[in-house]
DNA sequence: CGCCAGATTGACACGGCTCAAGCGGTGTGG
DNA sequence: CCACACCGCTTGAGCCGTGTCAATCTGGCG
């Protein structure tokens, strides 16, 4: 008993460390000791396993240690939509920290493991520890803008520049947590996921896949991506990852980074013709 | 001066008292008195006035206390896509409270008036006025929720049905700021704006607006939009208010929500069937 | 009166959807 | 160890919602 407590304590530790909540503020050991200290609930779940079900009443919050989730409606005609894919380090439902009932569910995509913590006490938290406050507040900020992205991507790309302007989102956010190896990872989701995480349908998406694929400048078989031609893959969506605030997080693959981050805003090459007159 | 400057301090405990910021956590005397200490200040815009600029850095938020801002991103090809509309009471730029460089920018859609906020101060205010705290949360999270349900809507809904979600959506939003006659509304947005909010084009918002009008569900005339059937708006979209979360911020406006309250989630009738089997 | 932004209309093209069939791996019970 | 079932992936054919292009109309305003 007491062993496995503490060697699932141990296991927090060590992973904790990985995830973005514990680095995007620079805890102090004070303030990780007693966020630590909190992570009383660690559980290991299956893929498939419901963290929350929709339209259901919560009072905690899930974050992610290990695996994939994914946060999903289902709309009145029977569609689903995948709203948000939480990776290791990412809290899952940040809006039970406010709200006792969201209006989305949220599913394992893979096998994994989840601190659940109790709202009322990550709420004394956010007083009593200012820099646990901070990290959640660019945590929250943070999965404002990638959602924003997301949309804009939806709204206004070809099926082909979404595919493409996922896997890069999901290869920077992966590399960050150190859950990528050089330019691939691990990928739980189904061509069905990818359809509803997108607004398309799964045929298309394997029609798409297939002409990324022969491209070259991906691979995807045995659930496992790989990004083989990063500029390719990167000039199919334009992918600038200012967006992903990663510098607020974590400084260490500025390598990869520095390739693609001279494409800041102003520096765009001139693209196409614009097609719309630019006036607000 | 000394006179303008009271004045304006009086315009904006009045009309402060009508925003989400004010009203969502109940501020204490006190509270309010520090917040509206930190409005020093208040600038009067015209329409098409920048709040900030697509990639340029800031320091400061805008707290919108009348007329309405759009959230933009102009995507490489050109084309522009609002992803978020900015109504009074609302931030408009939330984000810059942790990041000095966002991935939008901000404009005003009609003339209006908008509070300045230092990012320092209201990082101050933050830690030594958990209420306000509390009110930012709630209007940050909030603020997700609306996006994700907007991403699914572009996501997931015809042309129509995407039209009706955000034609309800607004009525609540102003009927909660006391921005809403009835069942009607000033409305600043262009077809085009309502094109690059909804991620279609200026030509089909027209035929998709032409279409809604003939069922008589809405009227759009001079800047103006009323809705003249309710019912028949929210059904064209199954609308269903709970995702504004508008309890947790306000509760005079319960009438209106009465009726679409019954449509919770749990009593959704059943609509025409699933078109996919639901297991994630 | 002329100008201009925004709204409207028509004709046509096309990306993505639907429906439907078939394929291959893999887990499971007999 | 086979047979079946099931899930996820593929492929084909045809349709339809929305985009594109281009012209015209309208109302407000200088």
């Amino acid at each position: 008993m007491a062993s496995a407590q503490t060697a699932a304590s141990a296991t927090n530790v060590a992973t904790l460390k990985a995830t973005r909540l514990w680095l995007s503020a620079g805890l102090e050991p004070a303030d990780r000791d007693a966020l630590v200290r909190e992570c009383g609930d660690v559980r290991a779940v299956r893929a498939g396993t419901p963290l929350l079900r929709e339209g259901a009443k919560t009072d905690v919050l899930h974050v992610l240690l290990d695996g994939w989730a994914a946060r999903y409606t289902v709309m009145a005609d029977g569609s689903r939509f995948i709203s948000a894919l939480a990776l290791p380090g990412d809290v899952c439902d940040l809006d039970a920290l406010r709200f006792d009932q969201l209006n989305y569910g949220v599913t394992m995509l893979s096998a994994g493991t989840v601190i659940v913590l109790p709202r009322k006490r990550v709420d004394e938290l956010l007083t009593s520890h200012p820099a646990i406050a901070r990290a959640l507040w660019s945590l929250a900020l943070a999965e404002n803008t990638i959602l924003t992205t997301w949309t804009a991507s939806i709204a206004r790309r070809s099926a082909q520049g979404r595919l493409a302007h996922l896997l890069c989102e999901l290869l920077l956010r992966l590399q960050v947590v150190g859950k990528a190896t050089g330019n691939s990872y691990d990928f739980p989701m189904t061509q069905e996921h990818l359809a509803d995480a997108l607004g398309l349908t799964p045929v298309h998406i394997n029609r798409t896949l297939q002409s990324l694929r022969s491209t070259g400048a991906i691979t995807l078989q045995n659930r496992r991506v790989t990004i083989c031609n990063w500029e390719a893959l990167r000039g199919l969506c334009n992918f600038n990852p200012r967006y992903l605030h990663l510098e607020t997080v974590h400084t260490e693959f500025a390598r990869t980074l520095s390739s693609t981050r001279s494409l800041g805003s102003e520096s765009l090459p001139p693209p196409s013709r614009p097609k719309l007159v630019l006036k607000i």
